[in-house]
DNA sequence: CTTGGAATGTCAACAACACTGACATAAAAT
DNA sequence: ATTTTATGTCAGTGTTGTTGACATTCCAAG
């Protein structure tokens, strides 16, 4: 193992200065692996049903800030509006989103999910988050913070600000 | 659902016994942004050379695990070897990676990394592993520790396996 | 030696999901 | 009155994945 000087007086931050390409490595094979793990659960049900991640991130981003336009929804999910529509138009048609006219500026439409939508919203979460919660119990709180530090230190910064507010104000 | 126990008191690893929804959404969402990041630099190098992530991916194992037979490297990414050898049939044409006819068994390929694939290696990795230097240096080595951990967990059992076989002896 | 099966390559068709470009409509803003 | 914004839609294209079918090569077991 060529691991870097980890003698008993290296403090930890000093690491830093010395990763290695097989730490790099490790990382993005880590990401890689770790994303398909990630995805593959809600996959399955979205396989059945014939959707795909397209829909679940819609449906995801439509739950957690209801009354998002259509604009709001392509910057956050970073995708052209005609990529966007045909996801949409058949969530509206399957009856999981509606689109309600603005008051203040009618030319906007507001999404939310439906009853039938929020039922397949909880269970594409539910088992999403079954794999991370054994995941975060498994490693403990400190690591589950590491994790998030690292996640948000990589995020583009137009990202952060967005995911930042989701967090904040919910919408 | 008001704020779990974090009184002075409470041990961090109590609070795994909490976890909101809204902490699971951080999770999803942070895994959702950081990933998008993750591959936004090699992306636009791929871009203007008219590959993309599936060619990367190619590069990547073949340049970690060289002499690898196709078989092996199907394993790896997880996609039929029709999907796989398009990209690979692609890669060979121009020069990137060059198959050879494996010396016990006669009907293997063995993947190896040209010299001039090994350029386009480098240049791809170095534009990834800037993001996550970038990163791993904000956060500190602590936090590194726990983003691995916490992404080791998230993996299938059969990746876990494949990654860590990856690590110990490189084929 | 023959036969079965494994490793590989290839062809064709298809689907999901992204893209660009062009155009239409409604309504807000100037 | 004109321009800009928000949205929707049509058509075409590209990457990456999928199935299914078939050919070749060659190891290995009967």
């Amino acid at each position: 193992m060529s691991s870097p000087p980890s003698s008993p007086l290296g403090r930890p931050a000093d690491n830093l200065l010395y990763l290695t390409d097989e730490q790099w490595r490790q990382g993005t094979e880590a990401m890689f692996f770790a994303y398909r793990g990630f995805t593959a659960d809600p996959d399955r049900i979205l396989n059945k049903i014939s959707y795909g991640r397209a829909h679940h991130r819609a449906i995801h981003f439509i739950n957690v800030t209801p009354g998002a336009t259509v604009n709001n929804l392509l910057s956050i999910l970073g995708i052209t509006k005609q990529s966007l529509n045909r996801v949409l138009r058949k969530l509206i048609e399957d009856g999981l989103v509606e689109s309600v006219v603005g008051k203040e500026d009618r030319r906007e439409r507001h999404l939310f999910l439906t009853d039938q939508g929020r039922d397949l919203e909880k269970q594409l979460s539910t088992a999403q988050h079954e794999r991370m919660r054994k995941a975060f119990r498994q490693v403990g709180p400190e690591a589950v913070a590491g994790f998030r530090a690292v996640l948000e230190a990589m995020m583009d910064q137009d990202m952060r600000f967005l995911y930042n507010d989701l967090r904040n104000d919910g919408s």
